[in-house]
DNA sequence: CGCGATTTGTGCGTGTCTTCACAAGCGCTT
DNA sequence: AAGCGCTTGTGAAGACACGCACAAATCGCG
């Protein structure tokens, strides 16, 4: 793990205290507090008290409250927390004061379209550099950028002082692209392909499996089916299901 | 199917047992057991230990067995799991035993990689529409789906018996989306929206949000970065950080 | 048939996360 | 200035998850 932070771009080098190592639980959700804070400030609020942040963000307000106070205290008791001080604060905790440059390797379906999505550049990241494997999807233009080979990753990476690397070949090829990531310089992933990714230490890897969520939402339908079918037998059924007609779910299969 | 196990009564060792609860991170951990499961019975392997599946899917073995242990014992001391049967098993846990229709709205840049990922189809699911409320995306065709609009969402997703809806709308759509889901009797949902949504008690919604993952990878390169610049902080620093190549050593570090 | 090698299943200590409940602090009003 | 209502910050307890370490079970072999 090089760290390669140019030494002429210090990061804030005032105000905030140390770091806080915050509980990896709170830091996933921070993120999310940001983006309704950025509604919040767009609707023209200036402060937001736990309850109303909580329910914008879809928890419980103790654990916001819990959460904000591991990165010091900035709300007013009485009054609530000042919107704007708050997202300087997120902001700068999660790293996003400054911008971090995204290499993507796999312009095959789903890359395309995360090559395409707005959502990184507003939220502060900028894709450097595209790559794939393919000859033919090679010197293609997409957003502005030329698809590079993936022979030249290790280098652009270390060049381009890239970020983030995020992997979106298939899973044959997924483990040799981080290699040639983590040679590069490239200390985090976020991994698209559907395989366990090996890295040295210091080097973070997120994983999205699309399928896997989807896996998941089956269980809870499975769950829910046989739930409905074996009505009280001991075990009281959680709530009778408002309005749980719909009759989706003729009947459960059970062989093969 | 609706055959509750009496008490005392020998279970039928064919018939799969009543549904236990698993425990929700036991669950997010099943898919990718069941993958590494696929790739070693592709491999011509019969039986697999809990060390080596643990270690292809990533996590502790003692984690995995206890895992497994949830679904009933289905392996063989000494020897290890049956490969076939532990598929088996697992699948008709997440029902997948029955393939699972899917309802995907918004058919645009992100919409258009998930209607033409194969990833979906070769696990199981079957992607059975699409929608989208722009007129002139609706009648597009799409790896041999007609897009549909919105307003038709309801009806077709009651009819079609959708089990899943997959939003890939902007925020600002996927509310009125994911109450027309709810309308059509679909009790799951996979929002990529940036958005909290609002669904009645016994709808189970996922949320994929490709920015949350890359903020906190940025939280991790931030931390990282204070750590190697403050070395003294009161804190001793991880590792030493050993050189950055070293490509293959399996003592990785799981980023969730 | 018994023994040793091997691997599962699990009890238990430990740590993390969540939630409740309430004291402490702030501003506004009187 | 004092009182009051509101909101934060946090101690404590409960729930959950993790991983070690070991007993129980199975197979293969002599």
């Amino acid at each position: 793990m090089s760290q390669h932070r140019p030494p002429g771009a210090p990061e804030r080098p005032v105000a905030v205290p140390a770091l806080p190592d915050l509980p990896e639980a709170t830091v996933a959700r921070l993120p999310e507090y940001l983006r309704a804070l950025h509604n919040l400030a767009e609707n023209g609020h200036e402060t937001v008290s736990s309850e109303w942040l909580a329910t914008a963000a879809g928890v419980n307000s103790a654990k916001l409250r819990k959460d904000l106070s591991h990165l010091g205290s900035y709300g007013t008791r009485g009054v609530g927390y000042d919107v704007a001080l708050l997202i300087d604060q997120i902001e700068y905790v999660l790293g996003l004061t400054q911008r971090r440059t995204v290499a993507l390797v796999g312009v095959g379906n789903l890359g395309h379209a995360l090559a395409g999505y707005d959502g990184f550049a507003t939220r502060g990241f900028r894709i450097a550099a595209l790559f794939d494997s393919d000859p033919v999807r090679v010197g293609e233009e997409i957003n502005g950028l030329v698809v590079r080979h993936v022979d030249e990753l290790s280098r652009v990476a270390t060049e381009e002082s890239i970020a983030i690397g995020v992997i979106a070949t298939p899973a044959a090829a997924a483990q040799r692209v981080a290699d040639r990531l983590v040679a590069g310089g490239v200390t985090s992933i976020l991994n698209f392909a559907p395989c366990v990714l090996t890295v040295p230490d210091g080097v973070d890897v997120r994983k999205v499996d699309l399928a896997v969520e989807l896996q998941i939402l089956s269980f809870h339908e499975h769950r829910k089916a046989s739930l409905t079918a074996l009505p009280a037998a001991g075990e009281a059924p959680l709530t009778p299901l408002p309005g749980s007609l719909a009759a989706t779910d003729p009947q459960e299969a059970i062989g093969t």
